[in-house]
RNA sequence: GUAGAUAUAGCUCAGCUGGUUAGAGCGUCGGAUUGUGAUUCCGAAGGUCGUGGGUUCGAGCCCCAUUAUUUACCCCA
């Protein structure tokens, strides 16, 4: 068998130790504020029936799933007709004969699968979080990834705003405490949480597009707008077939300022609403704007009631499409501004999801943190704790046989009191010992050598200052634990 | 799917208009009177220059192909 370089699929990474310790850090902070706010955990598989993945996130969420391969001989029941590729739809035909289950590829379905199978037994409304790696056969390219962890939280079986709202609360709860740890203003994510209704999108979709059959089409152009700016969006609608009736109305209806100054999220969304009565081209535009207007402004009035300190970081977009085609209602987006990188978060409500699994009439809304490019812009502002990577806090040298099994009471004593230690497991020259301490980030090394022993006491020393204490083993525990 | 960039030691990268035996830093290992890391000093190991072909007296360097990685677009956490 000849040498392979061993290699990982593209887009996946392994984690080391160091890694995983401040994976965790971020992960702790999130689940510790998703518990706060009443979330309860949930697991799902990894593989899904293809028939619950398929369609649910329009046709290019379609092509980045993962497919996995029926067992066994897995071309049973394909036949040659399939194969004929005449009408360019063979794949199409083959697939679902090939493949039957797929990996997630975000954690809002198969929340939505689980509910509408234990429909029965839950108690609504129904919150849970979620912490689980998902995977999109995407192209890798910087905050990217195949796999990665998302973390969701999810309310369904009510269409409170209350929940919007303390969505709002949780975004900021946990990047703030994640800023707790910056050491300069420099150091802190600078966040922006985007907020926008799809009714008030579709209200100046009603104001400005003639084509009613491209929806979808039309909010990825205006998505793109901080991209492009106002005349760029215009060029794109037109190049995708909108006519050029009704963007008049887009320069007016995405303006920012008032003609002085920079209006407030809430003069806005005053604004954008006024903008829909005025525009008579269509009179959907006015009851659909307004209905999404009028939600956003109630939940900045719940925001206001629980005395929210954080407006200028919660801004009315109005822009703000996100791809996901399944929402319905408030729709969030985090930036982080002093990182490039794409959005850390993202969410919204959906009034139907259930509704494709056979459960009509569920509402619910939900956002999700990703780890993954949260921990990329943790590590571009060197904003971890320092302690996060340490595993073992003492190390106890080894000198030679006999001191080592003298040693074992020792690591059973140091361990008992709560202190993560270690032997080391065979005897070495001390600076061998020391190296691998260091090497790994221990701040202690205890030692006993002959003369230690004779007096019954223990050497230890403190590794990022250098200096060593000569003690016994309860004043060593005291000063450890 | 579209477009670009890169590929040299374990890691990060130099390597001039093509010219003898391929370079540095970090890391690893060994040593500086056998009980001390990070810091200092000395030394050593480690590369068929991604792969295959071509041009040339001669290729790490130029050309073609191929694979891998990566960035941007699309879309998204």
């Amino acid at each position: 068998m000849s040498i392979q370089k061993p290699s990982i699929p593209k887009g996946t990474r392994d984690f080391g130790p160091a890694v995983v310790a401040r994976r965790n850090y971020i992960f702790g902070i999130i689940r510790r504020t998703f518990e706060k706010f009443g979330y309860a955990p949930l697991e799902t598989p990894t593989l899904e029936n293809l028939s619950v993945l398929t369609g649910k996130y329009g046709d290019e969420g379609d092509q980045l799933l993962f497919k996995v391969l029926n067992s066994g001989d897995f071309l049973k029941d394909v036949t040659a007709d399939d194969l004929q590729n005449d009408d360019g739809r063979a794949t199409r035909r083959v697939l679902p004969k090939l493949a039957e289950k797929g990996l997630r590829y975000d954690l809002t379905v198969p929340f939505a699968r689980y509910v509408v199978m234990n429909r029965g037994t839950l108690v609504f409304p129904f919150k849970r979080y979620q912490i689980q790696p998902v995977w999109r056969a995407d192209r890798p390219q910087r905050g990217r990834y195949r796999e990665f962890y998302q973390c969701d939280a999810d309310v369904v079986g009510t269409d409170s705003l209350l929940c919007e709202a303390e969505i709002v609360l949780m975004m900021c709860e946990v990047l703030d405490t994640l800023n707790k740890e910056a050491k300069s203003e420099d150091q802190k994510l600078k966040y922006t949480i985007k907020i926008n209704h799809r009714d008030a999108l579709r209200g100046i979709f009603f104001a400005a597009a003639e084509n009613r059959s491209k929806e979808s089409d039309f909010f990825v152009v205006l998505d793109k707008l901080d991209k492009i700016g106002t005349e760029g969006v215009k060029q794109e609608l037109k190049e995708r077939g909108f006519s050029n009736n009704g963007f008049q109305w887009l320069t007016y209806l995405l303006r920012t300022d008032d003609g002085n100054r920079k209006m407030t999220s809430e003069e806005r969304m005053i604004y954008v609403n006024a903008m829909f009565k005025e525009i008579m081209s269509d009179p959907n535009a006015e009851p659909v704007g307004s209905k999404g207007i009028k939600q956003l402004q109630e939940v900045f009035n719940i925001l206001r009631g629980f005395d929210f300190k954080q407006f200028q970081n919660l801004e009315f977009d109005p822009t703000l499409a996100r791809g996901l085609s399944y929402y319905t209602g408030c729709i969030f987006e985090i930036k982080i501004n002093n990182v490039n990188m794409g959005s850390v978060s993202g969410g919204g409500r959906y009034d139907n999801l259930t509704g494709a699994f056979g459960l009509p009439g569920v509402s619910g809304v939900g956002f999700s943190f990703g780890v993954d490019r949260l921990y990329d812009c943790l590590e571009e502002l060197n904003l971890f704790p320092e302690g996060a990577a340490a595993t073992t806090r003492c190390l106890i040298a080894n000198f030679d046989a006999a001191a080592m099994t003298a040693m074992l009471p020792v690591l059973r004593d140091l361990r008992a009191a709560g202190i993560a230690s270690e032997l080391y497991p065979e005897p070495a020259k001390l600076a061998k010992q020391f190296k691998y301490a260091d090497g790994k980030g221990i701040a202690y090394v205890l030692l006993q050598g002959p003369e230690e022993l004779a007096l019954n006491t223990f050497k230890l020393k403190d590794l990022r200052t250098g200096q060593e204490q000569t003690l016994t083993l309860p004043e060593v525990v005291a000063t450890l634990g």
